[in-house]
DNA sequence: AATCTTTCAATTGTCAGACATTTAAAAAAA
DNA sequence: TTTTTTTAAATGTCTGACAATTGAAAGATT
């Protein structure tokens, strides 16, 4: 594990050093990382740089730690759970800092859920369709907070999401659909007819219930038609103004 | 940026602070944090602490440190080529630590690759379709490696993907074609035919040229069915030594 | 012998202070 | 005005220390 590129931040070269013995399986999951101070040794750098190397990678999930005899740095096993926060964080910086317009965040939303449709409406469990109607029924409250209402939309989406039953394909949703669903209601709260997305949410179910992809393929359209016509109609509100 | 929840470690804390206010655009791009010795007056820790907190950022993108006058840690713009690698890399390990089977991964690639081809179909500039012809070539020189078969391929399906003129897309699809490349070459290596996926990847450029967007989508599914063809013997091989 | 309690040692977490290195800007010299 | 030198501010690194945690060993008790 000793070796290591110059010409870059001690701590960095140390990080880079254990992250890729990491993905080239030289450290396996579960398996103690040497102490700090055998760290140190073994790259002879001091304790402070070693310990801004672990905690670079504990910022990304590859190493946990725990103190006391018998503790140190520990290969961590990434979680899709686990990744999925930082995914969405990731997301969500990446749209507001780079100036995406809500077109193209909202096509790129609705086609990768889109893609999910004929495997949800083959696969899903009775689960995943009583989620679905739970989350509607929660939508068509009296009284539900805007909040409420925007966390209930995702929750359907990611049911149906997950009706697919590939993990994977749930992880990589997640982002386009949590990270864009804050983006999506700041711009449309005020237009929104929870009606009409209740109504298209009662017929994505409905499809899924009956297993016909293509059915629910055809409400998302209208979904992801609707909700780019409430941008639309936003922008035009606030040019006014 | 001062509060701060308890119990955790202090160079958590920091980094949480210090995230929420990047996040909630507290701190906008380009902004420049205090110095380590004002944050660790303003937080009540030592610099080594402090210091911990911004790698744990840094680690993520969020920030980026200049050293000398007029040097210190800025808020970064977090761009969709850096966080393409990142992604690359935590799927890549998501892959490989969770024992996510051939097939759901292969299942998840094509689906959002499946995605991808109605809007590269419409899309695509002269660009795109010239790298991929180029790419499909290189594919057909003799002597080329394995190595360079398999970086070829995914040059040829990101091009594909950038065809559809959506970076979120773009992004997103990166981790499902790269991430999940390698495995795939790696079970497919020794069985592959290069001819026949050649074959394939010209008729996905000629349905691109000609903006067939059902075309390139059958073309992609008979490529899916290919190779999940070719694990499935590879598989079988396996089992009988 | 078995169980509870205490002690101990290893390890991470935190701190203080120092020096090295880099860098832009100010000051001085040409 | 231009070039060179100096300076100060900031990050990068090191040393050495102490605090806090925790599992395990040692000891005491029943």
């Amino acid at each position: 594990m000793g070796e290591r590129k110059q010409s870059a931040d001690l701590s960095v070269e140390i990080a880079t050093a254990i992250r890729e013995a990491i993905i080239e399986g030289r450290l396996i999951v579960d398996e103690r990382l040497p102490s700090e101070a055998e760290l140190s040794e073994e790259f002879s750098v001091s304790r402070p740089t070693v310990r801004e190397a672990l905690k670079r990678l504990a910022a990304q999930n590859l190493i946990r730690t725990k103190r006391g005899a018998s503790g140190g740095a520990f290969v961590n096993r990434l979680s899709f759970e686990e990744a999925r926060g930082d995914l969405i964080t990731t997301s969500t910086l990446l749209l507001s800092m780079n100036e995406v317009d809500f077109d193209t965040a909202c096509e790129a939303r609705f086609t990768l859920e889109r893609a999910c449709a004929p495997l949800s409406a083959e696969r899903r469990t009775a689960d995943h369709l009583a989620t679905m109607r739970a989350e509607i029924t929660r939508q068509g409250q009296a009284g539900l907070s805007d909040e409420s209402f925007c966390a209930s939309d995702v929750a359907f989406h990611r049911a149906f999401v997950d009706g697919a039953g590939n993990p994977v394909l749930s992880w990589q949703l997640a982002a386009a659909v949590e990270a864009i669903e804050p983006l999506m209601n700041m711009i449309t709260y005020s237009q929104r007819d929870r009606t009409q997305v209740i109504a298209l949410h009662t017929e994505i179910a409905n499809a899924i219930e009956r297993q016909d992809g293509l059915a629910a393929d055809r409400a998302l359209i209208r979904l992801s038609a609707y909700t780019q016509e409430l941008a639309r109609k936003a922008m035009e509100l606030r040019k006014k103004r």
